[in-house]
This record gives structure tokens, sequence and C-alpha cells, in this order.
DNA sequence: TCATATAGGGATAACGTTTGCACAATGTAA
DNA sequence: TTACATTGTGCAAACGTTATCCCTATATGA
């Protein structure tokens, strides 16, 4: 059996009480005393029990983090690392943990949630993505637990803390990029539209297309699901248009990879014959052949200040629901170039 | 306050005790009873704390899994999205839950790890890595808490159940692959030396040539840390070298595409120029320009084992420490080709 | 001298479960 | 009728903490 309080108590000469405030560094106990008992918790290699500390203080210093379900293409993006590695900094620093969602499909990742949270194991949560009608939200709210999403809600925007980037601008810089490189028709290649992100972003190239006069053709408007078979598809389908795409929006490097082969597929260079700007900016980008120039979200720092939000929420339940809009930025690589007209 | 076991028991009029044995489905409570009871929790919304149960019960019904420190390069790599959704899987079928270690640093990640085990907040614990004089593993061994490594351990092999890929001969698949086609030249780039799949992998490629009376040249082998211009120096020093390799084996799919662009960065071709054959078989090896023939791990099929592994220990702690070796297999794509003697 | 702070630490009631034991009510056998 | 299982339920002790209240010295001030 593991060594308890007890045993320290014991061992020490001491009462209970005495050993939990000395854990707590309670300025009621004296210094010798402190050192006696760290002497034997040392001795001893005591531990405190976190689950009966949770118990009795009602709080876990955990925080539930729910991903897409695990049988979602998305999960295979690089984004999934990068975002963690922010939100482990930011628990670190603060002494919180993480407890990861399991869910397979969407309905057994509402069961691990509800679980999660009627059991007390989290004290809040922090929602990887934002989808319409996800009940997994809608359950949040009403069990007024602390919890921010990453992206932007679809609804009751000012009663969620979130935190995500401005995508609908961000795809108008990226477009009007394009644009003032020459290019005039433009295709948009998003991923998995049940999310909102990729509607933002779809938004936001439209209106770029709109400000600039610019028609919107729907036939210009595809996705792709991290899929390499459906890739060559959807380049096959838009380059043999009959007026085809000289330029393509990507809201995702990992399809911007793909893309980079279907085009070379059928014989098309990047940039020379079509020129890509993808979203994300993640490893990949960098290190694709051309590289690809692309709008960095900061995935890192999505994570880093989405965790700070739910730790913030957490110790100030009451406070207001703000929400944080990262910039974005176009990072130029080598896969634009200037339209000759 | 949250509705406790008590005010169910209250209002459905029985003891905690008969609402506890409802909820475990006990075959001492009549159907009557259990049917009254479970409607009064639905009514009351009631779910029960799972921070007093695991006091009771002394068990959490949760892994932990460890990853590489947070700051390690190899984070970016979608080995861990694919793992993790291999242990998901398991873990959402078997109703345990996740929690990730959180550690930036190596003793950060140490100091996580000693939180969970001694903290009592996991059952078992899954490594997701395997390297040389780790505390960590030191650690486990000595808490005598269930726990597997993905990957193999460096010693105490009889003591630590494991889950790996024969790396060593997995390797030598791969460099007989290469010689098979005609090569005599091949040089092996790995990914970080401090982890041990990348040693096996190397001592897999060392013994292939051997077996095939093939000089091991020491200026053939390189690493590259994930990183791009790291990428195209160690490819500078390659195709300078009087004699430059025809072909290379690569132990990462991330890094092979950062290869594949250095490459054609100095104008050269895969695989006209030079085959690469690289190992994990991740998404980016279907999708990359050439394609790659890759050694597919089974990155899934490792987590699902490893995690399943880890649940059978915590549940027959004094079964063997048995170990799993998860089947490799060359997928052939467009980045490998006959040399022309 | 007495009254009164104050510092240091102990007892004990929570926290929300599970579970071994006791026990009442009913049925069954002799 | 008595004795004894059987079935269903309740009581209360754990599990390992924290936190509230309380007590006892000793020091301080008048």
């Amino acid at each position: 059996m593991a060594v308890t309080i007890k045993d320290v108590a014991k061992k020490a000469n001491v009462s209970i009480s005495t050993v939990s405030r000395v854990l707590s560094d309670s300025p009621k106990i004296s210094e010798k005393t402190k050192k006696h008992v760290r002497k034997v918790i040392e001795e001893l290699g005591y531990h405190a029990n976190l689950n009966a500390r949770s118990l009795v203080q009602q709080t876990t210093k955990t925080i539930g983090v729910i991903m897409k379900h695990s049988a979602s293409e998305a999960v295979h993006t690089t984004f999934i690392p990068e975002v963690l590695r922010g939100i482990s900094y930011v628990c670190n620093k603060y002494e919180y943990s993480i407890r990861l969602s399991t869910g397979e499909s969407e309905e057994d990742l509402f069961q691990d949630v509800l679980k999660m949270v009627n059991g007390k194991q989290v004290d809040g949560v922090l929602v990887l993505y934002s989808k319409k009608d996800d009940p997994v939200v809608d359950y949040l709210i009403q069990s007024q637990i602390p919890f921010v999403i990453l992206g932007k809600p679809t609804k009751d925007v000012n009663k969620i803390a979130y935190v995500d980037n401005d995508n609908i601008h961000a795809a108008m810089d990226a477009t009007q990029y394009l644009i003032k490189l020459g290019h005039k028709r433009i295709a948009f290649i998003g991923d998995d539209k049940k999310y909102e992100v990729t509607n933002a972003r779809l938004a936001g190239f439209q209106q770029s297309l709109l400000a600039n006069q610019l028609e919107i053709c729907d036939e210009y408007i595809k996705n792709i699901n991290y899929n390499y078979d459906e890739g060559v598809q959807v380049i096959h389908e838009l380059m043999s248009l009959p007026v085809p795409p000289t330029a393509m929006v990507l809201t995702d490097d990992l399809n911007a990879l793909i893309v980079l082969s279907a085009l070379s597929k059928i014989g098309l260079k990047v940039p020379e014959d079509v020129s890509v700007i993808c979203f994300n900016n993640s490893t990949i980008s960098r290190v694709s052949n051309p590289r690809l120039t692309s709008v960095d979200i900061q995935i890192f720092q999505l994570g880093y200040e989405a965790a700070k939000t739910v730790i913030e929420q957490i110790n100030e339940p009451n406070a207001l629901k703000k929400s944080l809009i990262i910039p974005t930025k176009i990072v130029e690589r080598d896969s634009c170039k200037k339209m000759i007209p």
C-alpha cells in the first residue's frame, strides 16, 4: 500500500493537519517543524494523493482538451502536435495537467466530454474546433464549466470565450495577395466543410473577389479531405475547365502538398503555371517542393492563448468571456508568381 | 453545488448504498428498484464523481501517455496524431481515459510523470519513445506501476513490456530493397540520435551493407532534425562527395520531404538521379511529389497494441511482461528506381 | 500580578463514493 | 409450527486529503 499522510504524521510525530500544512507551506507552521516534516516526507517518498485532494478541494488542476473525433481525417494534420505544444507549454507553467478526449465517433466524443465534466475530472475544457450545432458546446454552456473554443463559435458569440484568427480577413489577405500578383482566375480549395474555419475562409475569399470586381465562379470552389486521389480528381476537374484557374487558395498545407503533387502529375509547374497559397504555415509549408507561400496562423500561439484563457476562466469564473484574435501573417516562399499579362 | 449520490438517494427514498449498487448494476437490487432509481438519476441529471470513486476503488481508469518533451523537434511529426488515434481507439473501447504529459523540457517531463504516478492519477503509463538512461523509465520500474514502452527498451528488456517494430530488420529490408535495385552507394539519414529507433535503423542499415559486402562509409551517414536548412546542408555535403550516393534511406518521412526539396533545389531528380526510401509511411509519404516508397511501420497499430498492452498489464499486474513486434512492410511508390549499370 | 495576544499545532468534520456486514421480510422445507 | 435459506436493502467504515475550530503554551502590556 502506498504511503499516506498518516504515515508521515506518525513517523514525524505530528498530526496530519501539520503535515498537510507543511505541504501547502502554511505560515502557521514553524520553520523547524517544516524542516523536520519535509525530511520525513523525503525519507518515506511520500506524495499526496491528488484524487483525495481534488475531492475535498473541489478542483482538479486539470483541463480537458477536446480534439476532433479521432476517426476524422483532419487529425492527420500537423496542426494537432503544434497546438498541443502550445497548450502543454501553458499547462506546465501553471501546473495544470491535460486530459485528452478519446472519442472515435462524434457520439463517443460527446460521451467522453460528459464523463470528464460530470465526473468532475476537469476544471475547464478547451475545444479545439468549432462547428455548427455541436452538442458538445451546447452541453458545456449548460454545465456552466469554464471553457474556451479554439475557433469562432457559431452562436452565442458573446457568451463564449474563444481564441481564433480572423479567418475571413486572413483569407481576404491571401486572395488579395494573389490578385495583386495579377491573378484573376483564382480557385479555392477547402477541407472539411463541417468546421467553421473552412466557411470563414471561403467567405473571406469570396469577399475579396467581390471587392475586386472579380467573378465568383462556383466551379472554382472545391474541397479535399486530406486524400491524394481526391486531390488528383479535384485538380483534374479544375484544370480541365474551359478557363482554368491560374492560382489557388488552400485552407491547409497538407492539402496544398497534395495539390502540388497532383499538379506535377499533369505536368503543371508551381509557381510557373499555377500559383498556390495555403493556410497554416506548418512544417510542411516550410519543407515542400516548392516551399509554400503560406498564411501563418500561429498554431502554437493559438494553443498557448487558448489554454491560458481556460485557466483564467477557471480562476475567475465570473470574468468577461473575452475573445482573442491571434494575428496572421503571410509568409512568402516559392509557390506564387506574378502573372505575366 | 452538483448533485450527489445523496440527493438521488433522498429523492428515490432509498439508501445511498442502493443507488451505488444501481450504478454498478448489482444483481442484489431488484429490477423494480433499479428502474425507479435510474429514473431519479435521469431526472436529477446525476453523474458519479469519479474522483471519489477513484479514491475508494484505488483505480482511475486512466492511462498516462508520455510523449517526448514538447520542445523536441520530433513532436512535429505526423507520428503523434496517428499514434494517439490508435491509443484513443483502445481507450475508448475499454472505457479508459488519457492523461497527457505536458513537460516542455526533459526535467519537466520527469516531474510530470512523477506527479501522475505518485499522485495516483493513472493506473498505468504508456511511454511513446525509448532512449538510453531515461529517468522516466527507471522511475516507472521502481514505482511498480504497469507501463509499456513504445519502442525497444535499452535495458531490462525482459522486465519491461514493450511494443515495437523490428527496426533492425525493417532497415535491413529497406536497404536490401535498394541494393536489389542495383544501388551500391547508399546513404543513411537518421533523425534524433538520442532515441533508440534511430540507432536500431542505423544498425540494420549497416548490417545489410555488410551482408552484401558493401563498404560502410561514414560520410554516407548523416542526420537531419526536421529542419529545412539542415537538410539542404546535409544533401549538399552528400552530393558533393567525390563519389556521391545514388540512394538514401531516411528514418522519417518528414525528413524525406525535406530531402526531396533539397535534392530538387540542386537540380537532382527523384528517382531518376537519386532513389529515396523512408520510414513511417504516414500521410506525407502518400502525398509527396514524387510519392515516397516507404516502410510502413503501422503507427496506428503501434498505438493500438501499446495501449492494449498497458490495459492488460493493469488488469493482470503479475502477468508476463510480454513484448509485441508489429510487422512492417515496404510500400512501393515512386521514389525508387532501378540503377542502370 | 493579571489579562490578553499570539504563535504553533491538534481533533475532527467534511468531500462523494464503494463495500462488508447486518438485518428484515419473505419463502421453503421439515 | 419451527428452522433456515434467500432476497433486497440499509448502516457505517473506509479511501486520503483539506480546512474549520479549538486548545495550550509563551510572550506582551499595563
